[in-house]
DNA sequence: GGCAAACCTATACCAAAGTATATAAACCTA
DNA sequence: TAGGTTTATATACTTTGGTATAGGTTTGCC
């Protein structure tokens, strides 16, 4: 019988999904809370096949904790959940290797196909989600490539130092590249940098 | 066998919750995606004795739609879901007569007590939402009045300085506040405070 | 070839952010 | 009254952020 994890921090919301998934009598399911009692339990006795993972969880960092999980755990499939479902970030899980994606607007029974289908090996992805023209914002206030590329760590509160080893880059080219961003979208630091980019609905 | 309505525009969300109360054997649930369609099924035949309808939901139009179909229903019990369970809101619902609100951070177990509560005549209201005075969101992370403040400046990215002189204190103590912020958040700087601040719906 | 633009690096400097301790008044509560 | 929490301030310090200037690549275009 297939052992499946469900890790969201809404209660009702994992346990519910957790319900109704036990419903069905060829699944097995455990809940958690957060990432780290997530690996908690996966390092532990009972061996899980499928762990679904919220988005917005403690300890995910947007998708760096999918993406650690994924590394420290191969034999497992992993597959993302999230309510606000961003098709980006939502082919960014599945480029890293992720063998699903669950947006919440998704029906209850298309979730447990989705489940199956991937417990049979094969990745899910939602069709509505495979629309190619919304790729990254390729133009957004006379950005550059890399400058947009800097734009998205800072909306992940990233320090400079961290953006530069992400990037490969000396962290003062960082520095230059938050300095533009902040001249091009007239702003005069990097918090409001990230929040007007979330604003304007970016990554 | 008391009637309920679910109604919510998040599939999963939805058909899961009525699958949970639905394996209640006493809880006969129905369920719809907008508030003009819950009102036509209120409408019809099958006479329901409790109506969950979620806060961001097409046709609610905030706490205007939940008003009119009180208004319109008024033998009906109400009950407001929401996710973003800002406190006010909540308050406000119960003010205006709602029968309950469910927070979806809720446990599965509370979410059935709630229910079993408001249908035999109760109201049922979060204890931890009952703090009554301050409109503004007073708990969140644990963090005192003057951090929440702090909290606020900080999410329109203004520098300490700036704090300081807006709350008339020395930037030392906005330094002071911004750290325990930090600290009780669990973040390493002000963007990403700003950040999750935003990200569950404050200010 | 020459030129512009995006990209990367370096040195240096100053401002702002964040940490660490210590002190103290106001307030609530046991 | 004693003790805890919140708020506030101060001094001192380290780290990070942001600016300025000067060069150095590569790419592609006229």
């Amino acid at each position: 019988m297939p052992n499946i994890l469900v890790a969201d921090d809404h209660e009702l919301v994992r346990d519910t999904i957790a319900a109704y998934l036990g419903q069905q009598d060829d699944f097995q399911v455990e809940t958690t809370n957060g990432l780290a009692e997530a690996r908690t339990l996966i390092e532990g006795i009972v061996p899980f096949d499928l762990a679904i993972l919220d988005y917005h969880m403690p300890g995910m960092d947007g998708l760096e904790g999918l993406e650690r999980a994924m590394k420290d755990f191969p034999h497992i499939k992993f597959v993302l959940m999230s309510g606000v479902a961003k098709p980006e970030i939502a082919r960014e899980a599945m480029a890293m290797g992720a063998s699903g994606f669950l947006p919440k607007s998704a029906a209850a029974k298309s979730m447990v196909n989705a489940i199956r289908f991937v417990l049979a090996g094969e990745q899910y992805f939602p069709y509505a989600l495979t629309g190619v023209e919304t790729q990254k914002p390729d133009s957004f206030g006379g950005l550059s490539t890399r400058e947009i590329e800097t734009l998205e760590h800072l909306c992940t509160g990233a320090s400079n130092k961290e953006i530069a080893r992400a990037l490969d880059i000396a962290e003062v080219t960082v520095k230059l590249h938050v300095k533009n961003i902040l001249a091009k979208l007239n702003v005069s630091n990097r918090t409001q940098a990230a929040l007007i980019a979330k604003e304007n609905g970016l990554f």
